[in-house]
DNA sequence: CTGTTAGCGCTTTCAG
DNA sequence: CTGAAAGCGCTAACAG
């Protein structure tokens, strides 16, 4: 996939490896204290005399000693790991939450494991495997994975989904569909009758939930929809599908999310159909507003928000060790930009 | 930072968390064998008799058993982890990267601890020393630490860096530079005189390097630079030098990187400039090209390759138990899109 | 306040 | 081929 890196190497020298760190006993030994001594040191300092910790500290500075992770988790059952699997880093919707998700953890004393299924149940479900030898809990993200599978996987590690719905697992749903419901509405102010929607792929949950809010909305105020699948949701093919929305006759389209909806208006503009002039776009997620002009209308994405909040309830499942049933949605509004106008009146 | 998240909440019912996994020991004495042949029939089948391992197996299916990560590598001193630091995921020039990073180690039997260092040298130091008591190697992108700091957590764990420069590290550069000369040189052949650089984090590596070269090659081809700090590498940053940009009397510019240049972009759009006609841009890493339109002329990225290349090291090093001294650079080109095009002579 | 004593769950010689 | 035994480095009762 990657080209061949055109490298140029300068190879010089060889050293040794990283040193061995120091093991407690070590620092023990060297503050002439005992091991326990030297662990509290660290872990319950107020058990200790103010200078007995000192002096240990002071023989661990100069040992270079710190604890071991891996032998102290061994010895409480806890490690403070958890991991957090998506679908694709690179996918603009994703690093926002993964960031948040990370912050989050991070406040919380964990450390992220961070996998990424390539849109793969069987390797997301390998992934999941993996992680849960060595996490506490972790955050799925759109997964792939069948209903049964995420129940077994939950069996074992607390597990909080995230765009993914299923009963008894705790979940936390963007709610675009209040959002989209806003953007059909506010396109049908504007004038415009017919309506493309631009679609992403048929078996995610979160076009389900789309394409069904744009043709209920667009039943109740009398409008029309011309359906566009676009399959993957990437600007090629958003790019791809504008002739055929320029063809179905609509003047307005929303297209699944932000970048469906750029590839759209680049594709429009190679049309040399003028947006918002004679056409208007609306994208969902609104993840490219930091990175586009003009600004898209899009709906907003929450994305980050979710990622705290499942990470949250992660840590509050993993801390109170109870799983409770939790379906948790964030609802999302109509963010108004310049690729929507009024419909030209010919 | 993050609103208060609208959600709906349904409680409804409490469950047991998690069940304990269960342990070698279990599964021994349910196989009827020893620990260690379960742990043989793991680790080592080829040393068990095939009926021995089936039996095994089977013991630990049902009793839902896989070997704790924790204990194991508490053992064997080793347990295939890895850390990648960045200083912001959000930033679209890494998601590309930590991707490739992550595949790559994935492949080598790696999983990979994330941490966002928010861009602050203080915060980076924490977590890679929080990483370093839980992984084998760390992998530090644009790290924001001094060199002092690099080599004593290099003293403990092996690291390799991108995009950061120092003696004695392994270290992945993307050269920009022959890019930003590429970009200087096709300004030049335009016809423009006076460029502006709108530049990066003033600390950063690859800000010095592209200045440096803009610099280097106005001089001999000529021309004149009018330096914009941009401080931030963000879309915001970019668009509020767009006024200064204009009153720099240049009549193009080369922006720090993509975000940079999208912002600047924006900002020429609303000082009414139009691009390329009355002015030109340059981007850099080529992070926006499938998510913008018109296509901005840009300086090709290769951030994918550093990341797989970085772990391929690391892992390399942690194989061989050897630090090499090595510098390892990937150099770029110009790729040309609409944004640049010949100066306007009133 | 500090030392002693057991493990945590697994791997790994070393014997059979 | 398989079992017994000795830890890996640290924490956590339990005594003093």
């Amino acid at each position: 996939l990657i080209a061949e890196p055109r490298a140029a190497w300068n190879d010089v020298v060889k050293k040794a490896p990283p040193t061995t760190p120091a093991t407690i006993s070590q620092v023990a030994s060297h503050a002439g204290v005992s091991r326990a001594t030297v662990s509290r040191a660290f872990t319950h300092p107020e058990m200790l005399r103010g200078e007995t910790v000192a002096l240990v500290k002071e023989s661990a500075r100069r040992l270079r000693y710190f604890p071991n992770q891996i032998a102290r988790a061994l010895s409480t059952g806890r490690h403070s790991n958890v991991a957090l699997v998506v679908p694709d880093i690179a996918n603009p919707f994703f690093p926002p939450l993964i960031r948040a998700a990370q912050a989050r953890a991070d406040m919380a004393g964990y450390c992220v494991f961070l996998g990424d299924s390539n849109e793969n149940s069987t390797r997301e479900d390998v992934l999941v495997g993996q992680f849960a030898a060595q996490v506490e809990g972790l955050v799925l993200v759109s997964s792939r994975l069948s209903k049964e599978r995420i129940h077994a996987n939950a069996q074992l590690r607390s597990i909080v989904l995230v765009n993914r719905d299923v009963k008894g697992i705790p979940r936390v749903l963007i709610d675009t569909a209040s959002g989209i419901v806003a953007a059909v509405a506010h396109l049908a102010e504007l004038g415009h009758r017919r309506i493309a929607y631009v679609g992403g792929p048929a078996a995610s949950w979160s076009n389900q939930q789309r394409r069904q809010a744009i043709h209920q909305t667009a039943r109740r105020l009398g409008l029309e929809i011309a359906a566009i699948p676009a399959r993957l949701p990437t600007f090629e093919a958003g790019m791809r599908a504008a002739p055929l929305t320029v063809a179905s006759g609509a003047t307005a389209a929303v297209a699944f999310d932000d970048l469906v909806a750029q590839g759209l208006l680049a594709g429009l503009a190679e049309c040399e159909v003028e947006v918002p002039r004679a056409f208007s776009v609306v994208g969902c997620d609104d993840v490219l507003s930091n990175t586009t002009y003009p600004r898209l209308t899009t709906v907003s994405g929450r994305s980050a928000e979710a990622g705290r909040l499942a990470v949250e309830l992660l840590v509050e499942a993993l801390r109170s060790r109870t799983i409770r049933e939790m379906r948790c949605v964030l609802d999302t509004h109509l963010v108004v930009g310049m690729t929507t106008a009024e419909r030209k009146h010919p």
